[in-house]
DNA sequence: AATAGTTTTGCAAATGTTTTCATTTTTCGA
DNA sequence: TCGAAAAATGAAAACATTTGCAAAACTATT
């Protein structure tokens, strides 16, 4: 037994295919009566619609790409939840697929959503790769920027200010009179996030005259592990740092833990932040003082933007801007 | 300038539109310096291919959908990593939807996929509304169950055995001697991998000749801040467990961190246990004890598992089941 | 240079819908 | 009961591809 078609729905209840196709899309210009019988054959046949051939109509698909660096990061993970929830409320479904921090892979994920022809793509941050604007502009996609926030981004951008959430950081563990810094970062190269970050956190630091030593510039992977081995490293030297300052909360938690297995006490014997506001951060003891990136307001209002530029492509589309918001908990303490 | 099709490209290249979508899909049907004509075509026009005018011949979609209760939980973020990685280095798309644990929102959901007319579907745990297998049976799409495992499932199923995964950790703390033991677990109604943990967990305390209170098995929602002012409650009470047995690594979590809060020291005040070895749970210190869900591995599996049935329908898939293992760290000791 | 075979290409039909336009049916006021 | 207007329906074209078949263009062999 095939699959119904339009028509085999059609033949079901004696009427056209083009009557079905109204009864679906424009219910209010066919009969009850005869509406009544059209169902009826669906729900017998168990028809159900192909959208691949109403898109070759030029009729929207429904589907908005989006592409992440990794979906198993907290972070992101938050984001594409949030994201898709307000897509899916809207009416669209996602076709989602990360390409572990490749801008090339980006490129040709891209792609191949547009040969889904999806109605509108989201990319998370602001650095892409030249190619895949010019296609995302030329193949005349609604396109948004996730994440981050540029005035001058590319495309219209939905994000928080990483620079500033560096910076509001920095600034604070500087007010606090710590001198001796560390941070730990994941590596920037190819990440604007981390980079903006950071510079925010140097300034900051600088704007108070202090600076980091550069063999306390730590880099790790991103993950509880690879911080807390690294940080474990750092504080059985010789000297050793009052604060650190990390790039996001998991790493935060990794030199937490590192401090903690070597039987200090936080804040008392050092201070520690994270940038990001993770779940459980506040709930962890001690809670991480931190800097909160709302990442659902980020992916909620990215759909909505996104959805209304497919909706009205004409009417131009802003960034936005959402803060980022210093939350003092209790990793932190005066030097 | 409106987007090139196929016949744009023809034209373009001076030759039929046949021979273009024959040098895309059999190019050694095509000679040498005609597909060279071509591909100089292509790149001019920036042609990119349209898969929903492909798919209504019955050609593949190339999409596989999958549909989650929620992304932004540990346990479910790695599984969709690691399933979207495998099914993307196969050459599918993956098309996401969460439903937030409600079985008629799946269906709603799954329906809407198979609009899309995706190749396959993924879904996960093995409680399913009924109509929506008739749907997926009926339209005859191939599918299958991730995450848990079942025997007599009704829809192939790769995973984890809960079941045991409750029994491993309730037989372990019951072999350190605790007989005072308590239990977090989220709600279990429509949620059949928290129930299995939990029915495998009282067996194995049972087998041993121990109950928990009713009064001690807590419920609480899916997160830190939740678990962790249940137990607070719970440990202010007259009398105290010895030991509390969580659904998950992310309740185990809060449970450790509300003993904290009230000076107590894990393990030697009391003893936890999670479920799940999520991220983090290694390396935070005390190191979790917990029974790991390898979730990458079911991740991985899977996408091969659907793939190779989407590619050979005629070979019938078994159920496949990926061990749970226990992990003794930290945060149990001996009573 | 002619033939047979092989390779390459184009034509036309097919895929499952939607939509425009024309036709048929219904409704309603006189 | 008639006619005009409104409502409902159907026929056919359109959408962007693929594919079976036949025609055309080459190659190799004599």
């Amino acid at each position: 037994m095939k699959k119904a078609d339009i028509i085999a729905v059609a033949k079901a209840a004696k009427v056209s295919a083009s009557t079905v196709s109204r009864s679906f899309n424009h219910p209010e210009l066919v009969k009850a009566s005869t509406r009544k019988k059209i169902d009826a054959a669906v729900r017998r046949l168990g028809y159900i619609r192909n959208r691949a051939a109403q898109t070759i109509h030029g009729i929207r698909s429904g589907t908005i790409g989006l592409v992440v660096p990794t979906i198993d990061h907290a972070i992101f993970a938050e984001l594409v939840q949030s994201f898709s929830e307000a897509v899916e409320d809207l009416g669209f479904t996602i076709l989602l697929a990360s390409h572990g921090y490749s801008l090339e892979r980006e490129y040709a994920l891209t792609r191949k959503m547009l040969e889904h022809r999806v109605d509108g793509m989201a990319l998370i941050g602001l650095a892409h790769a030249e190619d895949t604007y010019a296609l995302l502009d030329q193949q005349d996609v609604p396109a948004i920027l996730l994440w981050n926030y540029g005035q001058t981004s590319q495309l219209p951008s939905i994000g928080s200010d990483n620079y500033r959430a560096g910076h509001l950081i920095g600034a604070h563990i500087a007010s606090l009179g710590h001198r001796d810094i560390a941070s730990v970062f994941p590596p920037l190269e190819g990440n604007d996030r981390a980079s903006h970050r950071f510079e925010g956190m140097i300034t900051a630091l600088k704007e108070a005259g202090l600076a980091i030593r550069s063999d306390w510039m730590l880099e790790t992977r991103y993950s509880v592990a690879a911080a807390k081995e690294a940080v474990g490293q750092l504080m059985t030297g010789s000297t050793q740092p009052s604060a650190i300052l990390c790039g996001n909360d998991v790493l935060a938690w990794g030199a937490i833990h590192a401090t903690l297995r070597l039987g200090l006490t936080v804040p008392r014997d050092i201070s520690v932040a994270g940038i990001g506001d993770f779940k459980g951060s506040k709930d962890f003891e001690p809670a991480l003082t931190t800097v909160r990136i709302p990442a659902r307001q980020i992916g909620k209002r990215g759909a909505e933007v996104i959805v209304q530029s497919i909706i009205a492509p004409d009417e131009g589309v802003q960034s936005e801007l959402i803060h980022p918001e210093l939350l003092i908990r209790a990793t932190t303490a005066p030097r």
